[in-house]
RNA sequence: GGCCUCGUAGCUCAGUGGAUAGAGCAGCAGCCUUCUAAGCUGCGGGUCAUAGGUUCGAAUCCUAUCGGGGUCACCA
């Protein structure tokens, strides 16, 4: 890539000029503004320091040498402390023709270096998947697939939390007010009826909480004294002492949310290497904390609870074990990312969570040093911002959440409608024409979602997701069919896309742009890679097809005029197609054919 | 209250040490005998929350303040 040659022969210039070693960081390289000339900047205010001129003067004694040594370089001019540089045609021209029909163009090949874990999704088994969900699968998805393209092995886990109270809630509501009620029976998928009974459950609990209040106790002391709390608790002790009936519900019923979220995954378009259930994780730390008072770092009260002091990091006490001995979330992590540490040695343990955990794995860390695991080092919380609604926040008991099912429904009978609006699926049979409404509908999604900064909480308006036009999936789906379309018509017309380097007598600033975009991309993987972000992906999508869209506009691709040119502007289109579709894939989102 | 985080156009978001801060949506005005108008072109829209500081240069880094969100459980 143009960006090294330059800053070798960057660092030759200045250690020759100014006898200077420069610092590789002193050597700022960027895309010269459209409105100069030029193709690559340099900054060469950082020079100045040991140049002893004036900046004016510094670039020119560099740009002086780059000419003279670089055959890439074919000219430059200097702007105040800008050094633009401008790159030989031949290296545009080798380039495209050295790529165009590369199908993995930016993609790294997989390297022998240590795996990658990343668990995402993590659901509870007592409700189905909503928009929260939806942010968190995309974001663990698509951050794998990018892992993968900047060559690393990547393990994708998921972790079910599928014991505990929760679900017991869900059991103990059915077995009470579910007459026999099955997926089959009720025509509902299985997580949705399961979910249902949660709903029931919470319901009748607050009935319940609020006659007690009536009868004169406080809410806090009616929300533990109510018969349905005290019966799930009771239940979710059966279910720790292994009794069968109550093993055998939570089968069944956990059974049906997996069906349940099989089918939402599917829809979703994501998968996992591997999914471990905390009913067989949850007791895995009680002897990493045991081992942890024998070695002192941790204290065992007189009640039995274990605790560790991290006053020295600044937090507070925290509970490592309960004093009736059994597990908490802290105790079941530290039990679940040793495992995962021991079973594949990972060069780093990715876990997609919300932001609103932070504090709790800023304290795994800290609680597996204690305990001597260099390796908690290795741990990278991606904490991503709530989805938030024009209402305001979701909140599952107000019934104010965004079903992940329906708003992917709602996302293909919008697609549809638009679809059969535009006239576009006249020449569709039905097969493909649904399946360009799940892919478009799909894209729009995923798009608004994941071209947001993770860590940023967002705002999800219905009305806007599904918009088709301007910044969004779809957009960028219907360059890369057009540019199909184009290419299609062009190999019946007889067109060739070969070229040679010497093809093109110019190279028109529309056709360099879009190049020069293109050129980007492997930088730009690896920076997604880098700072763990989709969003630098997907922001980079839109700008490559909008920079394609210009170009389609301002130039007639497929005239007469001139065959080597035409030559040229079907591989920069053929170019871009694959890269629009590389840069989708890794947002887990599918190109169609034609649109 | 302590700690974390965010604040950029009417709205949703990019930009995170470099040149005159950018898109999309919404509004207005144009462009379909051509490969596809889910598109393109133009116009208007900004005290980058506020005040200091660091430097050749700050939306970006530091400090304080204001405002939103999160978190500080023998819940997960």
């Amino acid at each position: 890539m143009i960006e090294q040659i330059l800053t070798d022969k960057i660092t030759e210039a200045v250690k020759i000029i100014y006898g200077h070693d420069a610092v590789p960081s002193l050597i700022q390289l960027q895309n010269t503004r459209k409105e100069f000339e030029g193709d690559i900047t340099l900054v060469v205010f950082p020079f100045t320091k040991f140049s002893r001129t004036s900046p004016e003067a510094t670039a020119t004694e560099i740009g002086d040498y780059l000419l003279a040594n670089l055959a890439e370089v074919e000219n430059y001019n200097v702007i105040k402390g800008f050094l633009n540089i401008s790159v030989h045609k031949e290296y545009w021209l080798s380039f495209l023709s050295g790529n165009y029909h590369a199908e993995k163009f930016g993609f790294r090949n997989l390297s022998d270096g240590l795996p990658i874990i990343i668990e995402y999704s993590s659901p509870n088994t007592n409700k189905p998947l909503h928009l929260g969900h939806i942010r968190n699968n995309l974001l663990g998805y698509s951050l794998s697939r990018i892992l993968l393209a900047a060559g690393k092995n990547v393990v994708k886990v998921n972790l079910v939390n599928d014991r505990g109270i929760h679900i017991c809630k869900s059991m103990l509501a059915w077995q009470r007010w579910g007459n026999g009620e099955t997926p089959e029976s009720s025509g509902l998928k299985g997580d949705h009826l399961v979910g249902k009974y949660y709903v029931i459950f919470d319901k009748q609990y607050k009935e319940e909480i609020a006659e007690i209040v009536a009868h004169g106790s406080s809410p806090e002391e009616a929300a533990k004294k109510a018969p349905l709390i005290i019966e799930a608790q009771q239940l979710l002790q059966k279910w720790e002492a292994h009794d069968e009936a109550t093993i055998s519900l939570w089968k069944i019923m956990n059974g049906w949310v997996y069906d349940g979220f099989a089918k939402t995954y599917q829809t979703l378009g994501i998968e996992f290497d591997k999914t471990y259930y905390e009913s067989q994780t949850y007791l895995l730390g009680k002897e990493l904390v045991e081992e942890g008072v024998q070695k002192g770092v941790y204290t065992r009260r007189t009640d039995g609870s274990v605790w560790i002091d991290l006053s020295a990091e600044g937090m507070d006490e925290k509970l490592l074990l309960r004093s009736d001995g059994t597990s908490v979330y802290m105790t079941q992590d530290l039990g679940t990312a040793t495992q995962r540490y021991n079973e594949y040695n990972p060069e780093q343990l990715i876990y997609v969570v919300g932001n609103e955990q932070e504090y709790h794995f800023k304290v795994l860390k800290v609680v597996l040093k204690h305990l001597g695991c260099a390796w908690a080092d290795s741990i990278y919380h991606l904490s991503y911002g709530m989805v938030e609604l024009p209402e305001g926040k979701m909140k599952s008991r107000e019934g104010t959440v965004v079903d992940a099912d329906d708003l992917m429904q709602e996302m293909f009978d919008t697609s549809e409608a638009m679809a059969r609006e535009l006239g576009k699926i006249e020449s569709f049979d039905d097969e493909e024409a649904k399946n360009l409404y799940r892919t478009i509908g799909l894209g729009a999604l995923k798009y608004f979602i994941l071209k947001v900064d993770p860590k940023k909480n967002m705002l999800f308006n219905p009305a806007e997701s599904v918009d088709f036009n301007g910044n969004t999936g779809p957009f960028i789906q219907y360059t890369y069919a057009r540019i199909k379309s184009v290419l299609r018509k062009a190999a019946d017309v007889g067109y060739e896309v070969s070229f040679s380097t010497s093809s093109s007598a110019q190279l028109l600033p529309q056709e360099k742009e879009l190049l020069k975009k293109i050129h980007d991309f492997p930088a730009i993987v690896a920076q997604a890679a880098e700072l763990h972000s989709p969003a630098i992906i997907a922001n980079y999508a839109f700008e490559l097809a909008s920079e394609y869209n210009r170009f389609y506009h301002d130039l007639t691709i497929l005239k007469e005029e001139n065959l080597s040119s035409q030559a040229f502007r079907l591989g920069l289109s053929q170019f871009t197609a694959n890269v629009i579709a590389n840069a989708l894939w890794l947002l887990g989102i599918d190109v169609p054919e034609r649109m």
